[in-house]
DNA sequence: TTGAAAGCGCTAACAC
DNA sequence: GTGTTAGCGCTTTCAA
């Protein structure tokens, strides 16, 4: 079909080998020599098959990026990145939705994908500690998010504990006394994304605040009908909060909606917050208080480490961790 | 590194070609080998290597679905259907971004992936017509969206006339006098996005209403930052629009947002509507009146189709349209 | 600085 | 129903 080597080789009268070598530069190769097959490789539009290149190199060239939901916009804007970055460095990416499901995050973690990608970056939410430490697979892998902590992997998230007493330290300083949680994880026995509370009850204590469960709302999932379902319950307790902490802003975005729809004011009967910095946040109404996280600067982390592994690098796995910053906005209390 | 069909052979004590018949299933083969050779398959763990398998083909399984902005939740939510339809078919989907740019629609038609791709689907902004009609690359192609039309290529659009025909009928309906249309493309030579222009325009003459050109405000992008802007530029004529019909759910949110800090009510004051129903306007304050694209049916036709090439399908280009719905909500009047 | 040639793992044409 | 083998296009070792 297409233009090979070989076609090039024969028209710039050389090997191979020669031809080979002017593509990838690996070895110095004569100037008048390269002009001849630069010319005839631009003359008969010649494109590496990488098929062969992968067979022959034992590497496909493809990273995946295995993430929860494609829809949510956190992920979305982190994909960005991802993409760009991974272009920058010679790798493709490609995008695998686990739907934040048990089994899809198993599969992928034990290599399904073995022979078609060269390393995978997951975000896993379903699956435990154990389950990590349990893997057999040889792929090289990063992890993201709070899912999972202390496994023996390059790891990267921000502070999930700090960032949530931050963000609950300020609805503290905001003067409000009944502060509630919206999107706790199910209370089950993985570790997954209990941090994002754990700093929630330690800016409380720290202010010398009750850490009341009844202010804590479950959700299934972390998307904008949980979100808005969990408000709805916290506004039927007898003395509702005066302020929420969302897991996530798709959860927060759902509890601003209950909120308008029972007649309730943000911020001035019940302030909210939420984290991640989505750019819908930006656009809500009222707009958003939220963590951002450093998106950008975890795209090109996770990517860059991931890239270091496939290419040989055996350092110790670490855990990195982006930072982030509180955006204070209407929903809080900011009027601009 | 990994097991190769070789070791496979070797331990079943068979030829080959019998285990890749085997693995393949395209001759048959006798029972009892057919289970020895199973058998080792799953002791030695094997999977086949997909380089090696589409040298040989001439084939890679895989397929691109390039859009303007992965951040764009309309994008993202029609991805999510295709990466599952395309796995059902046996294909992996992986995304390009082409940032709405020129330069990157062209490069991407003319086959820059040609080695790594079996085939694209393009949703085209940036370029028009003429430059799809010039392509030379042989990669089958599938466009989607209102960018291109009248090309000899498989499409699949919704009606656009039709759609933002009846998105404005409808606010016609409900009384509005002074209809607004945010977020017309640069007026340029190129054919692109028109349409949703000419279906509001269609609505106002069949209502016996002028086609202001003032109350026409082009938009750089189609995102919520644009929906802003043209919204706030609107809100400062002498009489301003008591409706709007935005291109699309994004700059419907962001002319949401203009009017929330202009103090314009939402509906009472501006109608607002968009297209797309991204999840989004179903959780914003007010909720978006919008047009639904059958995007499930976007995403299954055009990986269908564009599959359907790549396995030799030579029926003439096809032009398909799926069906699209009026989702009435709060911004034009529904309270519920 | 250049060339010859082996071989990555697989599929498919051909032979039995 | 099964086996043998050529060769997809490339990189890389060895030799010149």
């Amino acid at each position: 079909m297409g233009v090979s080597l070989k076609d090039i080789a024969e028209r710039a009268g050389v090997s191979l080998a020669t031809v080979s070598n002017v593509v990838n530069g690996y070895r110095p190769v004569g100037e008048s020599t390269r002009q001849r097959v630069q010319q005839a490789i631009d003359e008969l539009g010649y494109t590496p098959n990488l098929s062969a290149r992968h067979l022959r190199r034992g590497r496909t060239g493809l990273i995946a990026l295995a993430i929860p939901e494609l829809t949510n916009p956190y992920f979305a804007e982190l994909a960005d990145v991802a993409i760009r970055e991974a272009a920058g460095l010679g790798y493709t990416l490609l995008m695998e939705n686990t739907a934040g499901e048990r089994t899809e995050e198993l599969t992928l973690l034990d290599g399904a994908q073995r022979h078609i990608i060269d390393g995978l970056i997951l975000s896993p939410v379903a699956i435990g500690r154990n389950e990590v430490l349990g893997r057999r697979a040889q792929l090289p892998l990063v992890l993201i998010g709070e899912g999972v902590y202390d496994v023996p992997y390059d790891h990267i998230a921000i502070d999930n504990v700090a960032a949530s007493r931050t963000a609950t330290a300020h609805l503290v300083a905001l003067g409000r006394r009944r502060i509630a949680f919206v999107g706790a994880p199910p209370w089950d026995d993985r570790q997954s994304a209990h941090l994002r509370i754990r700093g929630y009850r330690e800016a409380l204590v720290e202010a010398g605040m009750p850490f009341d469960l009844r202010l804590v709302a479950p959700t299934a999932q972390f998307g904008r009908t949980d979100g808005e379902r969990a408000m709805r319950h916290l506004l039927t307790l007898d003395e509702p909060p005066d302020a929420v902490l969302a897991y996530n802003d798709l959860t927060a975005i759902g509890a601003l909606r209950a909120l308008a729809r029972a007649g309730v004011r943000v911020p001035d009967d019940v302030a909210v917050a939420g984290i991640d910095d989505i750019e819908e946040g930006r656009f809500s109404n009222p707009t958003l208080t939220t963590i951002a996280p450093d998106k950008r600067e975890i795209g090109r982390l996770a990517v860059r480490r991931l890239v270091a592994r496939i290419e040989g690098d055996a350092r110790p796995p670490a855990h990195e961790q982006p930072t982030f910053r509180l955006v204070e906005r209407e929903s809080s209390g900011s009027t601009r």
